[in-house]
RNA sequence: GGUCCCAUCGACUAAUGGUUAGGUCACCAGCCUUUCACGCUGGUAAUAGGGGUUCAAAUCCCCUUGGGAUCACCA
C-alpha cells in the first residue's frame, strides 16, 4: 500500500514553527517513499476561527518549498479537506457509535461538569466525567433520552470507554505505549452544535482519507488511547503512529510565543532564506549522516526516516539558524542578492542605485552580513558621506603628521589613469615603501576619511567602487573639518 | 496531583553491545590579513546517578533523580 500522511493544521493564526516541523516531517516521509502528502485543515472550533487563515497556512508552506498533492485548493479523490465541510459523515458515524453503544448522551450543562470535576478535585482525585452521575443515555434510560432529544435539549456524544482494558497501541518513534481505560475519559466526539471534536474528526477523516501514517507532535501521545478506542468501535484498521519530540524553549518547556519568535511568517520577514529555515528545522530531531549539516529538501528527502527521528525535544536554538542563514546566503548569486538589497532599500525609504553599483556592494558585504537588511547599516557610507567618525578609531589612527604624510599620496590619487583597487593597491604600496612606512599606517585614516568606521570591506575595493570624485571629495571634506578643529 | 513520554558536550546531533564517544553551532586560541568578516588549523566541553544482565553497556533491564507533555463541548 501507498504511503498516505497529512498535515491538519487548524486555522487558528499563524503557522508554527513546531507546525512547519510537523508538516515537514509529513512531507520528507511522504516524498521519500513516492507516497502522497494531504493537507486537511481541522476548522471543527467554530469560536477560533480565523478568517484566511488557511489561505496563509498554505502560502507560508509554499514558501518553504512544502506542496501538498491533496488540499482544500488543489482537490483530490478524498475531498473535501476542510472538516466543516464534512460535518454530515461526522454525524452520521456518531450515531452509528450510539446505536453500536460505543457512544452515549449526554445532556450534562457546563455549569453541571465544572461542578462534577471540582467535585472530584477537592477530594484528590480524577476529574472525570462520571458516566453514572451525569445526566445521559445512562442514568436517564432510552424513552427519557428519547423524549429529551424530540423535545430539542441540547446534547453531546459521549465515547463509551470500556472499564477495566489495557489499550496498547505501536508508535514508530517511542514503540509500545499502553494505558489503562480506567485513566481514559468519556471524551466528547460531538459537540452540542453538531461539530465533531478533534478526536472523532481526525479519527474519521484519517480512516476515511486512507491516511497510513499519523504523524504528530507529541501533544497528541496522551490521547491516542481515545482515538485507538474509535478505530476498534468502529472496527477499522489503524493507520500507523508516529509522534514527533517537542520543539523546545531555551527553558525546555514547549516551545512558545512568549520567548521569542515562533511564526513562520515572522522568520521570513526577518530575512531568513527558505534553505536556512528547512535546513535548520528539519534538523532538528535527526541527521541522516553523522558528519554533514548542509542539506537541501531533495537530500533530506533522500535521507529521512522516522525510525531515526529522537525521542527528546529539541531546543529552538536561534544561533545555528543564523549559521545557516549565513552559509546560505554566500550562496546566493550576487544578482539574486542585489535584488534583494533593492527591496530592503525601498522598504526603508532609501534611494536605490543601480543595480550594478548594488551588485558591487554585495560584492563586499555578501561576507559580511547574515541577512541583506544587515547592508544599508553596515555600508551606510556606501550609499552616503559619512554621518559621523568613529572616534576610538580616530584617536587610534590620526597622528600629529597623518595630514602631511597622506597630502601626496591623495595627489597621486587624483592624477592616476586607473581607479581600481589593483591599482591603488600598487600605487598606495609603492608611495608607502619609498616614504619608509608600512601599509597599514595610511590605510587607517583613508578608511576614517572615507568610511568613517573601523570595519568595512577592503579598502580599496572600498574605494573603487566609491569612485574617484566621491572618494577625493570625502577626503577633501575630512581634511577642512579637520583644520576647523571640527573633528 | 493522576497518566504518559523523555534523558549523549551550553545547543543540534552521530555512534542501533566492542569507537581514544564523532560532527556542527556557540565559545577560546592560532593562521590568513588592511580593519571587520569569510576561510583554514587547533582547543575546552557530554553518555544524569545507582544497581543489575554480559567477556564487553551511551546502547538491554530495574530503581532514583531530573525534565516535558497531557488531563475541555481547543486542536
Amino acid at each position: 500500500m501507498s504511503v498516505r500522511v497529512r498535515f491538519a493544521p487548524s486555522p487558528t493564526g499563524f503557522l508554527h514553527v513546531g507546525g512547519l516541523r510537523t508538516a515537514l516531517y509529513n512531507y520528507l516521509f511522504a516524498k521519500h517513499f513516492g507516497g502522497k502528502c494531504i493537507l486537511r485543515i481541522e476548522d471543527t472550533d467554530r469560536n477560533r476561527f480565523v478568517e484566511n487563515a488557511a489561505d496563509n497556512l498554505i502560502t507560508v508552506l509554499r514558501w518553504a518549498g512544502i506542496e501538498f498533492d491533496e488540499s482544500p485548493e488543489k482537490g483530490g479523490a478524498f475531498g473535501p479537506y476542510i472538516q466543516s465541510e464534512r460535518l454530515e459523515l461526522y454525524n452520521k458515524l456518531a450515531a452509528l457509535l450510539i446505536s453500536n453503544n460505543k457512544a452515549y448522551y449526554a445532556f450534562d450543562t457546563a455549569e453541571e461538569i465544572d461542578e462534577m470535576r471540582a467535585k472530584q478535585a477537592k477530594d484528590g482525585g480524577d476529574t472525570k466525567y462520571l458516566r453514572n452521575i451525569g445526566r445521559n443515555s445512562f442514568t436517564l434510560g432510552v424513552s427519557a433520552t428519547d423524549e429529551l432529544i424530540q423535545s430539542g435539549a441540547q446534547y453531546v456524544i459521549r465515547l463509551n470507554v470500556p472499564e477495566n482494558e489495557e489499550i496498547s497501541f505501536k508508535d514508530i518513534i517511542r514503540g509500545d505505549v499502553t494505558v489503562r481505560t480506567s485513566d481514559i475519559d468519556d471524551q466528547v466526539l460531538l459537540k452540542s452544535d453538531g461539530f465533531p471534536t478533534y478526536h472523532l474528526a481526525n479519527v474519521v477523516d484519517d480512516y476515511e482519507m486512507g491516511i497510513t501514517h499519523v504523524i504528530r507532535g507529541e501533544e497528541w501521545l496522551p490521547s491516542t488511547p481515545k482515538h485507538v478506542l474509535l478505530y476498534r468501535a468502529f472496527g477499522w484498521e489503524m493507520p500507523q503512529f508516529a509522534h514527533l519530540p517537542l520543539l523546545l524553549n531555551k527553558d525546555k518547556t514547549k516551545l512558545s510565543k512568549r520567548q521569542g519568535s515562533v511564526a513562520v511568517e515572522d522568520f521570513i520577514s526577518a530575512g531568513y532564506f527558505r534553505e536556512a529555515l528547512i535546513n535548520f528545522v528539519g534538523l532538528l530531531g535527526f541527521n541522516p549522516s553523522a558528519d554533514k549539516e548542509i542539506y537541501s529538501m531533495e537530500e533530506l528527502i533522500e535521507g529521512f526516516s522516522l525510525e531515526k527521528v529522537n525521542k527528546g525535544g529539541a531546543v529552538f536554538d536561534l544561533q545555528k539558524l543564523d549559521w545557516f542563514q549565513g552559509y546560505y546566503l554566500r550562496t546566493y548569486s550576487n544578482t539574486e542578492l542585489a535584488e534583494l538589497l533593492e527591496v530592503t532599500l525601498k522598504s526603508l525609504g532609501m534611494n536605490s542605485r543601480t543595480q550594478e553599483y548594488l551588485e558591487k556592494i554585495i560584492i563586499l558585504f555578501k561576507e559580511r552580513v547574515t541577512f541583506i537588511k544587515e547592508i544599508p547599516e553596515k555600508a551606510s557610507y556606501m550609499f552616503a558621506k559619512p554621518a559621523e567618525f568613529e572616534q576610538d578609531y580616530f584617536a587610534k589612527h590620526w597622528k600629529e603628521n597623518t595630514i602631511e604624510l597622506i597630502l601626496p599620496l591623495v595627489n597621486i590619487y587624483k592624477e592616476t589613469n586607473e581607479f581600481t583597487h589593483t591599482a591603488l593597491h600598487d600605487l598606495t604600496k609603492n608611495f608607502v615603501e619609498n616614504a619608509g612606512l608600512k601599509l597599514k599606517e595610511l590605510i587607517h585614516p583613508l578608511r576614517l576619511m572615507i568610511t568613517g568606521r573601523s570595519t568595512g570591506a577592503g579598502m580599496f575595493e572600498t574605494m573603487e567602487v566609491l569612485g574617484r570624485q566621491e572618494c577625493l571629495a570625502r577626503i577633501e571634506y575630512f581634511i577642512k573639518m579637520k583644520e576647523k578643529e571640527n573633528l
